[in-house]
DNA sequence: TATATTTGACCACC
DNA sequence: GGTGGTCAAATATA
């Protein structure tokens, strides 16, 4: 049982990771991508955990049977085959807030193969290369992180195998980032890239830099989402394990931290073999000198819940 | 020579 | 026992 003085906390990390990254993008200088990156992750795990105390303490909230939505993982999603005829939904942001029999103060990223499957936060995210795109996109896309592929294994009822990455500072910073990345058996441009544990490796801006005064002036975008971050984030505590909450967040994340999920894979040629295309989502964090290929998301279809409201104005006050 | 990738083996979980 | 995930030695590459 989470108390409410935890889910504010959590709360207000979130809100004061967003302001910081608000505070980077209103400047002319925009920080590194790996710094927006990892702060992006840090507010979604922020906000997780969040949704675990709210859910924890809700009345009545536990699912009885196991099956809360928010509790869900999305890997059986892209494993069943049955289940995965059924979807309709083009794009999927998936969040695995863990199981409400597991500890909700999974706060620390402790490292280790079974600890990290078990208590990391775990997302996954759809991708597609975009034929059309290559070398459409200007500039160098550099989240900051780099993978190093360390397993690749046959998985029962795919054609293609799925991909192990962890970060390449895992030893010398205990970074404890990781990501499976399986092709799609339907798409071939399609990668179901499922990403475990947030990176630690980053290098946090100066100290001076960080806080920010809670009011700033509306800019655009990509402020606006910030703002609206600050204006909508309103929770409905009730309807946690609904499926409303995990889908706002997508939303929320979805149009808020594009760099975030649209990291810069590459590819060198669209002519790329099958068995190079796994490979190439991975190299491309290490690649700069190649013409990048836009990774449909195709967020664009997820709905921002309406019912999905925490009302966080007391934060904002 | 250092670093990354490949791949068979091992282990834990269901 | 089957499967997914990880380890680690062998190999490849810069």
């Amino acid at each position: 049982m989470a108390n409410g003085g935890a889910l504010l906390e959590e709360l207000a990390r979130a809100l004061d990771l967003a302001q910081q990254l608000e505070a980077h993008l209103s400047r002319a200088s925009s920080p590194p991508e790996s710094y927006r990156c990892s702060t992006a992750a840090e507010i979604l795990s922020a906000i997780q955990k969040s949704i675990l105390m709210a859910q924890s303490s809700a009345p009545g909230s536990p699912p009885s049977d196991g099956a809360s939505p928010l509790s869900e993982s999305s890997a059986p999603e892209f494993r069943d085959q049955d289940r995965k005829g059924m979807m309709k939904k083009r794009c999927e942001l998936c969040f695995d807030l863990l199981s409400s029999d597991r500890s909700a103060n999974a706060d620390e990223l402790t490292f280790g193969s079974d600890l990290r499957r078990k208590t990391l936060h775990k997302w996954t995210t759809r991708v597609r290369l975009n034929p059309s795109a290559a070398g459409g996109v200007e500039g160098t896309v550099d989240d900051g992180h780099s993978w190093r592929k360390y397993g690749q294994k046959d998985i029962l009822g795919s054609k293609h195998p799925r991909a192990y990455y962890r970060c390449t500072y895992q030893n010398t910073q205990g970074c404890p980032a990781a990501k499976q990345v399986q092709r799609s058996d339907d798409d071939p441009l399609l990668f179901d890239v499922t990403y475990l544990g947030t990176h630690s490796c980053r290098q946090k801006p100066p100290k001076g830099s960080a806080p920010t005064p809670a009011h700033k002036e509306p800019k655009q975008s990509p402020n606006r989402l910030l703002l609206s971050f600050q204006s909508e984030m309103r929770v409905k505590t009730e309807a946690l394990d609904s499926e409303e909450a995990p889908a706002a967040i997508s939303s929320l994340i979805a149009d808020w931290s594009p760099d975030f999920l649209e990291s810069p894979y590459q590819v060198h040629s669209l002519d790329a073999s099958d068995s190079d295309l796994t490979d190439i989502i991975g190299r491309a964090n290490r690649e700069s000198d190649s013409s990048f290929v836009d990774m449909d998301f195709l967020l664009d279809e997820l709905d921002l819940e309406q019912s999905f409201q925490f009302d966080a104005s007391v934060f904002f006050s």
